[in-house]
RNA sequence: CGGGCUGUAGCGCAGGUUGGUAGCGCGUCCGCUUUGGGAGCGGAAGGUCGCAGGUUCGAAUCCUGUCAGCCCGACCA
C-alpha cells in the first residue's frame, strides 16, 4: 500500500484523532470503508470547531437535489463555473468513495500509479486528439511558448509508460489505474458535480497480447465495477453503449438511474438494457406479397408532411380494413453526413412516417461521420429531390450511379432503411414529383437500398432485441465506462511486445473509467430527502452523529463521553458540542439532517431518566438507556457497514 | 454556439419605469433573556450597487459598450 500516502506534507505519522479539530489531510491513509474490526480508534469530529457552514436556504445557482444539498450542507463550494472547492466533510465522503474504488481494483489485480495532470501535447498530437478534442481541453502554454493541456483522459500516457518498460509478452497481462483529477473544458457545466469542469475519475487500462486475454481482462474490471458500485450502495444498470470517439468494440455503461440523468436507456422486464444509441431494432420476418396489387402513382396535392398525407389518404383513397396511419408511410429524410475528411456525402434514410431521425442514433451508426439535416444547398445540388415528395425511385440502386476513384459503381445518394422495412412491406411514399405519391410500394419489389441503419428514434413499448419484451425508456448518471479499446492507441503510439515467436505483435488494450465525482453526486442525489442528505454508511463523513441539547453540564459530560467511547471502538463520531446559545436544539437538529450521518444519538432532556435517543436518519427513533447506547450504536452501526 | 434570465452587504432579495447622500430578511459582533425543532429584546459592524464610458448640478436608477453567472437547447468517453 505505498501508493496509499501521497508524499510531502500529506505523509502523516500519527494522528490524534481525539483532537477538537478535524482530521488533517491524510485522507487518503486514514480513511478507510472498512468495518469497525480494525480497532482502530475513529475520529471525533466537533462541530463547535469544524470548518463547515450549513445554509439555512438553498443556493440561487443550484437546481439538482445533490447539488443544492452538497453545498448547502457545507461540503463543497463553488469556486468557478463547474470547478468546486471540497470542505473538510466534503473531502471525507470523497475519500471514502476513492476507498472503495482503490481497494476494488487492488483485490482486481490492477495497480495503482500516478500521473500528472498537466501534461505536454505531443502524446496527444500522435493519436490525432490534441486536434480532435477542439475546444473541449484546458490548453496552456509554457513560458517558452511550448504547448500543453490539462489532461482530459490518459489514454496516451498509460500507453506511453508500458511502452516505456515492457517489451515482452511474458510481461503481460497488465493492468494500472489511477484516480486522478480531470479537465474538460465543457460548453456547459452544470448539475454541481455532475458534470463539472473539473472531476476526479478513476481510469484503468488493461494491456494484453491477444483478444481472449483483452476480453478476460475486461470481465474482471466489469466485475470490480460491479462490486464498487454494490460497495457503495447505488443502484446502478449496465447498458451496452456505443464506443464513440474512442474506437474499439464492445462497451458498456454503469448508470445510476436517475430523473436528472443525462444519458437515456432503454431496458426491458426481462432484463435487456442498452444506451438510445446502441439499441438494435429487433428485424421482423419478411412477408410474402404475391397477392400485393401493382404500386400505383395517385395524386397527392398539398402533402409535404405525413400527417397531411395521411389525412388525404384516409379521404380519398381509404384502405377497405382500417384507417391509413403514420405507419403505413415511408419516410424518407435527407441527412448530410459529414466525413473526417472533409467530405460531404448525402444520404437518405427511408424509415415507418412515424418515427423520426434521432439524430445520436444515426451519428452512432456512422460514426465517424458527423451528422446534419440537409440544408437549402443540398437540395439545389440535387432537383431530383422533391422536398416532401421524396421515394426510392431516385434514391439508392434505383437512382443515379456514380463510378468512385477505384472504379466501383455506387449510388449517387446512398439511400439507408430503417430495419424494419423488411422485404414485401407495403408502403405509401413520395413519387418524386410534386403532388404525387405511390401506393402499395413493396420493399424488396420495387424498390431495395444500399443497406440498413439504426436511426430510428427507440420508443417505449418497442421491442427489446433479445425477445425480452416491450422496452422503457429511463434516464441515468453515468458513473462508469468500459470498453475494449483494442489496438488503435498502442497502434499510433507504438506499443508493441515480442511474442513467443520472437514475433513483434501490438498489444491490445481495455479502457475503464469510474467518475468518482459523479458516483459521489449520484449517491446525494439517491439518498436525500426535503430535510438533507441521507448517506448510506459506508460513505458517510462519519457514522454517528451525537447531539448535545439543553444548557446543564450533565448533558454535554454525558454526551462527551458516549462519543469518546464510540470512537475508542472504532466508530466515526460528528460530535455537536456547541453550547445552547450558539445553537438551539431545533438548529442542531436541522443541522444533523441536512448533513445526512446515518444514525443520530440525541442526548437531552431524557437523561434525566437515563435516557439517550438513538435515532437513524431514516426510520424510528428509540429510547435507550444511557449505559447501553454505545453498544447499541456500535452494533447499529455494524450492521450498516456490513 | 443559439434562446431566456440575472448581476445591489457573507447568503437570499427589494429599490430602478418617476435620477436627489442605499434598504429588508437571514447570518456576523456585543449585552440580557431563552434552551427538544432553524429563539426573544436591545445595540453594532458590514456595500467601489459586475466593469468601462456617456448624459446630468447630481446616476444603483437613463444611454452605449463590455464582462460574468445561471437555466434551456446544441455540444460532450
Amino acid at each position: 500500500m505505498q501508493s496509499c500516502c501521497l508524499p510531502g506534507p500529506f505523509l502523516t505519522t500519527a494522528v490524534e484523532n481525539r483532537a477538537s479539530r478535524p482530521a488533517p489531510a491524510d485522507r487518503l491513509c486514514t480513511m478507510s470503508s472498512r468495518p469497525l474490526s480494525s480497532g482502530r480508534r475513529a475520529d471525533l469530529l466537533r462541530m463547535s470547531t469544524l470548518f463547515v457552514r450549513t445554509l439555512r436556504e438553498d443556493p440561487v445557482d443550484a437546481e439538482v437535489a445533490s447539488h443544492r444539498l452538497l453545498v448547502r450542507a457545507g461540503y463543497i463550494r463553488r469556486a468557478a463555473p463547474g470547478i468546486y472547492t471540497w470542505l473538510p466533510l466534503g473531502l471525507r465522503v470523497l475519500a471514502k468513495v476513492e476507498a472503495v474504488v482503490r481497494e476494488e481494483m487492488n483485490a482486481s489485480g490492477a495497480q495503482e500509479v500516478h500521473f500528472p495532470a498537466l501534461l505536454p501535447k505531443e502524446p496527444y498530437e500522435a493519436t490525432g486528439r490534441w486536434e480532435e478534442y477542439g475546444p473541449n481541453i484546458f490548453r496552456l502554454k509554457d513560458r517558452k511558448d511550448g504547448d500543453y493541456l490539462l489532461a482530459p483522459t490518459h489514454e496516451e500516457m498509460f500507453t506511453l509508460l508500458v511502452k516505456d518498460l515492457y517489451s515482452s509478452y511474458k510481461d503481460l497481462p497488465l493492468a494500472l489505474y489511477q484516480i486522478q483529477t480531470k479537465y474538460r473544458d465543457e460548453a456547459r457545466p452544470r448539475a454541481g458535480l455532475i458534470r463539472g469542469r473539473e472531476f476526479i475519475m478513476k481510469d484503468a487500462y488493461s494491456f494484453d497480447v491477444t483478444d481472449e486475454g483483452l476480453a478476460a481482462s475486461y470481465q474482471k474490471q466489469r466485475d470490480a465495477y460491479e462490486r464498487i458500485f454494490t460497495r457503495l450502495g447505488l443502484e446502478y444498470v449496465i447498458v451496452s453503449a456505443t464506443s464513440g470517439a474512442m474506437g474499439g468494440s464492445r462497451s458498456e455503461e454503469f448508470l445510476s438511474p436517475s430523473p436528472i440523468g443525462e444519458d437515456t436507456f432503454v431496458r426491458s422486464a426481462g432484463g435487456y438494457a442498452a444506451n438510445v444509441e446502441a439499441v438494435v431494432t429487433p428485424v421482423p420476418e419478411a412477408v410474402p406479397y404475391d397477392d400485393a396489387p401493382a404500386a400505383h402513382v395517385e395524386d397527392t396535392p398539398d402533402t409535404p408532411t405525413i400527417d397531411t398525407l395521411v389525412a388525404l389518404a384516409n379521404a380519398k383513397y381509404p384502405r377497405p380494413d382500417r384507417e391509413w396511419t403514420a405507419a403505413d408511410t415511408l419516410k424518407n429524410v435527407v441527412l448530410a453526413l459529414v466525413h473526417p475528411d472533409g467530405r460531404r456525402e448525402l444520404v437518405v434514410v427511408g424509415l415507418p412516417g412515424d418515427r423520426d431521425v434521432d439524430l445520436k442514433r444515426l451519428e452512432a451508426a456512422v460514426a465517424p461521420a458527423e451528422a446534419e439535416p440537409a440544408g437549402d444547398a443540398d437540395f439545389a445540388a440535387h432537383p431530383e429531390l422533391v422536398k416532401g415528395y421524396i421515394g426510392p425511385k431516385v434514391l439508392g440502386p434505383q437512382g443515379a450511379v456514380v463510378e468512385t476513384e477505384s472504379g466501383d459503381k455506387v449510388s449517387a445518394i446512398r439511400y439507408l432503411l430503417d430495419p424494419r422495412v423488411v422485404t414485401g412491406t407495403r408502403w405509401i411514399t413520395g413519387a418524386d414529383e410534386q403532388g404525387r405519391h405511390v401506393f402499395d410500394l413493396v420493399a424488396g419489389r420495387d424498390f431495395s437500398a444500399d443497406g440498413t441503419i439504426e436511426a430510428a428514434e427507440v420508443r417505449a413499448g418497442d421491442l427489446a432485441p433479445d425477445g425480452s419484451g416491450p422496452l422503457e425508456l429511463a434516464r441515468g448518471i453515468e458513473i462508469g465506462h468500459i470498453f475494449q479499446l483494442g489496438r488503435k492507441y498502442a497502434q499510433a503510439l507504438g506499443l508493441t511486445v515480442l511474442d513467443e515467436n520472437g514475433k513483434r505483435v501490438v498489444v491490445t488494450m481495455g479502457s475503464y473509467g469510474v467518475g468518482v465525482t459523479r458516483a459521489l453526486a449520484a449517491l446525494a442525489e439517491a439518498n436525500n430527502d426535503e430535510k438533507g442528505l441521507a448517506w448510506p454508511a459506508h460513505v458517510a463523513p462519519a457514522h454517528v452523529h451525537v447531539v448535545a441539547t439543553g444548557k446543564s453540564a450533565e448533558v454535554f459530560e454525558a454526551a462527551e463521553a458516549i462519543a469518546g467511547e464510540l470512537v475508542d471502538l472504532g466508530v466515526e463520531v460528528l460530535y455537536d458540542d456547541r453550547p445552547g446559545k450558539v445553537a438551539s436544539p431545533g438548529v442542531k437538529f436541522a443541522d444533523a439532517e441536512l448533513l445526512g450521518v446515518p444514525i443520530v444519538v440525541v442526548v437531552g432532556r431524557g437523561l434525566a431518566d437515563g435516557l439517550v435517543e438513538v435515532r437513524p436518519r431514516v426510520g424510528e427513533a428509540q429510547q435507550v438507556p444511557v449505559a447501553d447506547v454505545v453498544r447499541v450504536v456500535t452494533e447499529k452501526v455494524e450492521a450498516l457497514l456490513a
